[in-house]
DNA sequence: CCTGGTTGGTACAGTCAGTGCAGTATTGAC
DNA sequence: GTCAATACTGCACTGACTGTACCAACCAGG
């Protein structure tokens, strides 16, 4: 066993091919998506096009739709990195939203991509929202670490992050449009749902 | 042509009929659902239940997972009735809560069903939030109405009726568990995010 | 080298959700 | 009583996804 302390891809013929396969049917998933729309294109026509059986595709992305976002797994942990980074913070909250907000900084061509194939095809939607939940799950964990893991507060953390998740999916979604400050609106949003203290009682209710 | 003015229901031994097939249809694959989970149920078997052809079900039901919800469409029409009932409010944020919290007040027993079903059936949560769409729709209409549909005044209602339904949705998931008022949470978390009038501009970002 | 286990890909058969269509039988309006 | 509307059925089909056996290229170890 190479004493490989670092976790290095162990880059060979067989993964470097492996990757490109997938990079292909990714690319060419997203090129017909927006093409012809989701329900008009088969796995069928994904493989063929990218040159591999049908049965591969499937060896590579768990679902068709999974094909639309090929870089989440990597985006997901991008995410959890920035919510754990460094000291621990004295209002969670507004080191959510931060992070929050640093996911519109980072302008990578894949969000781009993702926002116009999200605008443009709209089945693609649903799939969004389902793979949103490893966010959702994310962010309940970074609050529930400083909520503790009461019942109650454990919900309040989940509904949070369901509803912070939800207002950056749909700002996101918009982002591709002209003349949108989709930052702006959600720095706004945020800022409100975010900006109050919930580490202390609210009584007027 | 009779003169039907009101829209009451022509029951007939037809419609009649027609309904029980439906509720018998949605009744066994919520069983179904709950005896095995979703995956380990087809269609077929729920038809078979129920007594009739699988193509039957197709014609009541349009996927597998809406018979787990059959009173959808009366509830999203309950929800718009209750957004537009009586004069324009004056806040309109504030209107949205108190018909949220309604929501929790009326003890629907297919509301129970639905919270511990969801809870049980980790599967069907996609089809929820599939559903919810409905309700994000109707949220986001009714703040249009009072915000104009101006691109960016549009996107805030959009973002604001995904972040409402995200808190409501947590909240009602966990509705079944013991010991929870999920109703109290929902309530700080609504006011939180919704007591700031959104009116008016907020410069200190 | 070479040899044998590992692994990316293929072929094939199968399950299941969902649709289109042609047909039957009961119902209800005139 | 007739005839159109309609609740339901049967059948054939598409397309997503899975299990399994198999091939062939790769990458050790000696």
């Amino acid at each position: 066993m190479a004493d490989n302390t670092n976790d290095e891809r162990p880059v060979g013929t067989r993964e470097l091919q492996r990757l490109e396969t997938r990079r292909t049917l990714a690319e060419h998933a997203i090129r017909l998506f927006g093409e012809r729309g989701f329900d008009q294109t088969t796995v069928d026509e994904i493989a063929a096009a990218a040159g591999v059986s049908t049965r591969t595709f499937f060896l590579h992305f768990p679902t068709k739709a999974a094909a639309a976002f090929p870089d989440h797994g990597e985006r997901v942990a991008l995410f959890i990195g920035r919510l754990a980074d460094g000291a621990p913070p004295v209002n969670p909250m507004l080191h959510l939203r931060s992070v929050l907000l640093a996911g519109f900084d980072t302008t990578s061509p894949s969000r781009l991509t993702r926002s116009r194939l999200l605008a443009q095809v709209p089945e693609l939607r649903d799939e969004d929202a389902r793979t949103d939940r490893d966010y959702e799950v994310a962010i309940a964990t970074f609050l529930g670490r400083h909520w503790g893991d009461e019942p109650e507060a454990a919900l309040r953390a989940n509904a949070i992050a369901n509803a912070v998740i939800g207002v950056v999916r749909a700002t996101l979604i918009a982002a591709g449009e002209q003349g949108i400050d989709a930052r702006a609106v959600t720095a706004e949003i945020l800022g409100r749902m975010l900006g109050t203290p919930f580490d202390e009682p609210l009584h007027s209710m």
